[in-house]
DNA sequence: CTGAAAGCGCTTACAG
DNA sequence: CTGAAAGCGCTTACAG
């Protein structure tokens, strides 16, 4: 910077002024430090410019899962990716920080805490996330409804009631009268709220042997239709509240003999890129990650700005395709 | 730290010491100050250390490909969190680069230009990847071999050609006599290797007509296989350069009425989850990926500690299942 | 083993 | 519009 100043003739307050938006510099000294800056190379040193705004303008995206199940999870791709750019857009980078375990809890709590993040994305499904309580005074949006902490944090989620409710209506139009659920774990938002949906519609009906309950897995979705299988047989249909799981359904009724859909018509939930790569494609409902992606970062920087914390639902969309 | 130092009755001088290692410092010193820490719930700026040390103990994970479809991609999520999982056991976090634009690059390429990273990850399939020549002078290990920049940079990658060479010739000895490839695209080195390990075994008998160029997607696996069934209608075996692809392949087969692996024979490449969910599930190459994360993560420490680069080559399993 | 001091490279009131 | 100066919070020779 020095070297900038020297060659642009000007001090280095005058070349900071320049860079930080230009206020308070005449175009004769701007156009001279233009002219120094491409002529010496000069890139800011981003530590010293942290040390002194306090800002490192880099973002934690915190996946919280105790089985690092996420990794597995096409959905997450989706998110990452989204979260990435949005944030991109906005000249922020994303650092990864993964916190399975307590060993790992502990050293992101460290990082995000020591002041190397201005803010944080909260990735995780599983409520009573221990995470949440190590994270203080730091900026944080959640993905999905933070189960327990719903009134603290700002957060964005698809409206998985609402679609739960939209698939199960959309099976009972086409004629089916047994439409069984396979849930998400009951400690997670989409587990609680896409079962709600399905009572919704299904009322009086909504008998408990026709729910299994899943984890989000494939062979959870597999093992959950067997449970079905022997607790209702004569079902004609099952919402899957994910695609992964709908996916081991869809094998569970492949060995049972079942045809999808003639027999049984199959709906899942995420519109995962799963959904078709199955044998079946899926009907399913879609959750416009990308949209939920552009949504939290938004939140993000409002709050990073001292904005209160506010939430976002999104609607989701029926896809149709061949699972019934 | 003023106040630590207060509070222990030591100069900053003294807690810092402790704070690195703890080199010359007394027991006594070292235990008033960790119990000063403890009280006042001290914790180190990172910028104000980076600052003066010049390391920022983060490392970017460069995504270099223009079409950002490793998103899309199975490998991408296990490479990635191997990495990030390898990286925390050493305390260095990832920062994620994605550049995929000319825009992209030139950004990340300012960002780590700018110090803001002791290193990077390079994974991109593409040769002649524009990104390298925008990264000057900072340590970089890159994920497979790096066509055209083999002689310069550290690099880890699965024996391609090795690996190409077991299923082919897993598909010979299996019986089958014309045994057709689908590539990856010929500027990446899967598209390049696993092709010449199929020409290694198939010697005198790998025609042109038994070639077909995909681009490792689902669709373009398809779409070659098209190809094939129309240059070479008698084949009765596919080595699929990647799962993807071969996901896309046994769609086709089973379109056109060829049974798998009755009719023909579909060998992959990956073992990436897709190959255990499609049907029927995919006879396949492992790659070690995690081992891959582990030692890129190896080798770009030696690099920041002023090693020359290295190259590691790491050898492939071959994964009996049901579709060959 | 310890402290005083210089210095890392910026930004930002402040006075002009 | 501009420069001189203080200060951000650490680390690291250096002298003792």
């Amino acid at each position: 910077m020095e070297d900038v100043a020297a060659v642009a003739g000007v001090s280095r307050g005058t070349i900071s002024r320049a860079l930080n938006g230009g206020r308070n510099v005449s175009p004769t000294a701007m156009a001279a430090i233009r002219k120094a800056i491409a002529q010496t190379g000069y890139v800011v040193n981003p530590h010293a410019r942290s040390l002194v705004t306090q800002r490192s303008q880099t973002i934690a995206f915190i996946l919280s899962e105790p089985q690092e199940r996420l990794f597995e999870d096409p959905n997450f791709n989706i998110l990452l990716h989204g979260c990435t750019q949005a944030l991109a857009a906005h000249d922020l980078m994303l650092v990864m920080a993964i916190a399975g375990s307590a060993a790992d809890r502990d050293r992101v709590g460290r990082y995000v805490n020591g002041g190397h993040v201005d803010g944080a994305l909260l990735v995780s499904t599983h409520s009573g996330n221990p995470i949440i309580d190590e994270l203080r005074g730091i900026p944080i949006v959640a993905c999905g409804t933070p189960l327990g902490h719903e009134r603290e944090l700002a957060y964005v989620a698809a409206d998985d009631r609402g679609g739960a409710r939209q698939m199960t209506r959309y099976l009972r139009e086409r004629g089916r009268t047994v439409v069984a659920t396979i849930t998400g774990p009951p400690d997670t938002p989409g587990g609680v709220q896409r079962l709600a949906g399905w009572r919704d519609v299904l009322g009086a009906d909504a008998s408990d042997r026709l729910v299994a309950i899943g984890d989000y897995t494939r062979d959870g979705g597999d093992a959950a239709l067997n449970r079905l299988l022997a607790s209702a047989p004569e079902l004609d249909a099952v919402f899957v509240a994910s695609d992964l799981m709908a996916a081991g359904t869809l094998a569970a009724l492949r060995r049972a003999g079942r045809r999808v859909p003639e027999d049984v018509a199959v709906g899942g939930f995420d519109d995962s890129p799963v959904a078709t790569s199955v044998q079946p494609a899926l009907t399913t409902i879609r959750q416009p990650l990308l949209r939920i992606s552009t949504e939290m970062v938004r939140l993000l920087r409002d709050l990073i700005d001292g904005q209160p914390p506010a939430r976002v639902v999104l609607p989701t969309e029926l896809i149709r395709r061949d699972s019934a």
